[in-house]
RNA sequence: GGGCGAUUAGCUCAGUUGGUAGAGCAGUUCGUUUACACCGAAAAGGUCAGGGGUUCAAGUCCCUUAUCGCCCACCA
């Protein structure tokens, strides 16, 4: 056969796979209703990237799973749908934007809700506009016609129809309960984007009344009128609960009250403390109990409020010292210690969490309420539940499969069990509105606003969580009853990183219960974290972080993936290298170097099987049959790591080192036994690229171009070589 | 405090349901026998963290110890 000039050189990727892609893209392969019709569907959504810059090499490797995934079932026949879009991240995106803002020396004080709005919203644009183009750079083969964004139109009205129907079934209250505060982000943040840090601080003993009490805020003590110990502590059986006392405390005297309560740790400092509800969650729920007073001491910027007396108006860091020495000089201190805890901060702005007690907006998970349709296996419809008993159950009865179970299913579970209402309003401006309206005392909750003059809307926003919870969904027309939600949902499989367990897929699993009465998703794969070559997290500080576009540019995406893939199981961290790259390069390259010597080494494209194969052909084909069987079981167990492995193995030192050069004299030779053998090898070469095809989309659908039979259509929708 | 994971060749890691250990990179020797030097051939390298158990058979299952890592909770 002639050989076509490109094979003449080494395998160049640059010259190939963006135009691969365009090829694609403009073909309609992506979108599944250009598909044969087929009673089996595969459907995914794009784990939506945080439209707050570009994507990260983690981002790599979950388009290169999700990927394998879609390409595998496409080809094997299935209508094939991949949904991409992006997050607006409400909360991370206004955080940058405000830090970007302020390199330019400007302030969002200075900006009208609106103008602050605009700001983001341009950056969030070119933040999609970087990401949709390395999503093409990766090879995902996403239908782009069906493209969402979190905020866009359509999600918005998932998201107010979500809230109203949740509202409507009194699963959504307004409360004063206690709350995280961020007092850097003037915001509330919900208990999952706490980030625990360690603290070397000082710990007080002080003198109240005729107890000695313990604490690390001495700030916080001023209101302090309740001291609490455990009903069994025989140190302090002499007082009783609800007794009296009187007692010198920071600014003067005053009275105080005993309060007996198990949840004392009699251990612990002295087994007595004074609480301080306002502004410690366990405190609260102590005085929730009791039905006790609480009263603020700290406002939302951190100031120490009149009831400090002189040091009202002061920040928490400059009065704690000043408190101490005022005591010390009453007499009152008793002593201090070292002492290590951990401090709650905010997840985005680092700043210490106050809690405090605010009006705020919540979903209540332990309510119940009546279900509505259920599709669910084991909830009927009309069946009370609760919202929590829907994200327990669907796991359990493994109408959610998680891959790796064993390592996610407690953790999974013990989140649920501990989880509290969920705060899901928030002081910022960029997100959903809430859609809630007030006029005087009146208020409305509606998908649309009401009619008539003088109502105001919420100036909350959600939580992001609380849309994306509606990705699986919304992207598929939600609240309109379309065919895509009919089809394509519950989607067949969501494949995210670990670390969003919590934040995501159980939002999603409540969201899509709840609001359609369907699991979101029928198996869930994680991913874990890519790390440096040295086992590092990979972060600006450390300066190791790699940008997947740089890798492409150097080695190629199929290398990329490849790399990220083979050897890495489900729920495993990865060391990413470059030496590992380089070596799929180089097996880039190999499989151009074979598709030269098979062209130039048979007749014509169109071969037909002999009559005869030889015996050692027939055995080839034989095994490599087996080969192919084995692959297909590992790609349909999610074993992506292990396929990937064993395809570069057969290819590379079974069939090129082993078979080729087996069949070198054969096909020189020429006759019956060259015809035999050029068909062994092209028939074997052909399906070694249908089933590398989903890990090495570009090269192996460039090599198709050139070895495909004129009734091959391209390979990216060519028949898998194991029928389903 | 609770949970999970890791510990296999110099380095980075695979090893799917238990059947006497594999890859990439590095290193050794040889090869310009024309698909490929982004290559080929050959050899070298591991008491599979320690200990105990189950089994005809264990890197693989069970118990235990040690070290490292991650997640969750958190005490005033």
């Amino acid at each position: 056969m002639d050989l076509p000039d490109k094979f003449l050189k080494p395998y160049d990727h640059t010259q190939t796979e963006d135009s691969l892609y365009k090829k694609w893209e403009e073909s309609g392969y992506l979108n599944p209703d250009n598909s044969p019709e087929s009673d089996k569907t595969f459907s995914i959504v794009l784990p939506p990237p945080n439209v707050t810059g570009t994507l990260h090499i983690g981002h790599a490797l979950g388009l290169s799973i999700e990927d394998i995934m879609v390409r595998y079932h496409r080809m094997k026949g299935f209508k094939t749908l991949w949904v991409p879009g992006t997050d607006h991240a409400s909360i991370a995106t206004q955080t940058k934007v405000e830090k970007e803002l302020s390199k330019k020396g400007i302030r969002r004080q200075d900006l009208s809700r609106e103008e602050f709005i605009s700001h983001i919203e341009e950056f969030a644009q070119a933040s999609h506009d970087t990401i949709a183009n390395q999503v093409r750079k990766m090879g995902a083969s996403v239908d782009w016609s069906r493209e969402a964004y979190t905020l866009d139109e359509k999600r918005s009205l998932a998201v107010r129809t979500a809230f109203k129907k949740m509202y409507d079934d009194g699963l959504i209250y307004q409360g004063d309960r206690i709350i995280n505060w961020d007092p850097k982000g003037q915001t509330t943040i919900s208990d999952d984007e706490i980030v625990y840090q360690e603290e070397k601080t000082k710990f007080y003993y002080f003198k109240y009344g005729p107890f000695t009490i313990g604490t690390a805020r001495p700030e916080t003590k001023f209101g302090d009128k309740y001291v609490v110990m455990h009903p069994d502590d025989a140190r302090y059986k002499e007082y009783t609960h609800g007794q009296k006392i009187s007692l010198e405390w920071i600014n003067g005297p005053m009275e105080a009250t005993i309060i007996k309560d198990e949840n004392i740790d009699m251990e612990f400092g002295t087994g007595v403390m004074t609480i301080t509800p306002w502004h410690s969650a366990v405190d609260f729920e102590m005085a929730e109990r009791h039905g006790l007073d609480k009263e603020q001491i700290i406002d939302q910027y951190g100031k120490l409020l009149p009831i400090a007396e002189e040091f009202a108006g002061m920040k928490i860091s400059e009065a704690r010292e000043k408190i101490i020495e005022k005591l010390r000089e009453k007499g009152l201190l008793v002593k201090e210690e070292d002492y290590t805890h951990n401090i709650a901060t905010a997840e985005r702005t680092g700043a210490t969490i106050e809690p405090q007690i605010m009006k705020q907006w919540f979903v209540a998970v332990n309510k119940p309420f009546k279900m509505g349709e259920s599709h669910i296996e084991g909830i009927a419809t009309g069946q009370e539940v609760t919202l929590k008993q829907l994200m327990r159950h669907v796991v359990e009865r493994e109408l959610v499969s998680i891959h790796p179970l064993n390592r996610y299913e407690r953790v999974y579970y013990s989140w649920i069990d501990n989880l509290k209402d969920w705060n899901i309003s928030r002081q910022i401006v960029f997100g959903h509105r809430i859609p809630i309206w007030y006029k005087g005392d009146e208020l409305y909750c509606g998908v649309e606003a009401p009619t008539g003059d003088g109502w105001e809307q919420d100036t909350d926003t959600l939580d992001t969580w609380f849309s994306s919870g509606t990705w699986t969904f919304s992207t598929l027309g939600w609240p309109e009853n379309t065919k895509d939600l009919e089809m394509y949902h519950p989607t067949s499989m969501l494949e995210t990183g670990h670390d969003i367990i919590f934040f995501w897929v159980a939002r999603m699993i409540l969201m899509s219960t709840y609001c359609i009465g369907q699991i979101p998703f029928e198996n869930v794969y994680f991913h874990g974290l890519v790390r440096d070559k040295q086992g590092r997290k990979m972060s600006k500080s450390l300066g190791n972080i790699v940008d997947p576009l740089d890798i492409i540019k150097e080695y190629g995406t199929d290398a990329l993936r490849m790399s990220l893939i083979v050897g890495n199981g489900p729920g495993n961290d990865l060391n990413f290298s470059d030496d590992k790259v380089r070596a799929y390069k180089k097996f880039a390259n190999k499989l151009w170097n074979i598709s030269r010597f098979i062209l130039e080494n048979i007749g014509s494209l169109d071969i037909k099987k002999p009559e005869t194969l030889t015996q050692n052909d027939q055995s080839y084909l034989d095994e490599f049959e087996a080969f192919s069987k084995d692959v297909d079981t590992d790609m349909k167990n999610y074993r992506y790591y292990l396929a990937s492995e064993k395809l570069y193995a057969y290819i590379w030192h079974t069939f090129a080192d082993i078979i080729i050069e087996a069949k070198k004299e054969a096909l020189a030779g020429g006759g019956a036994d060259s015809q035999s053998a050029q068909y062994m090898l092209l028939t074997i070469f052909k399906k070694s690229c249908a089933l590398l095809h989903p890990f090495m989309p570009f090269i192996t659908e460039e090599i198709w171009q050139s070895i495909k039979s004129g009734s091959d259509k391209d390979l990216i929708v060519h028949t898998w070589p194991i029928a389903e």
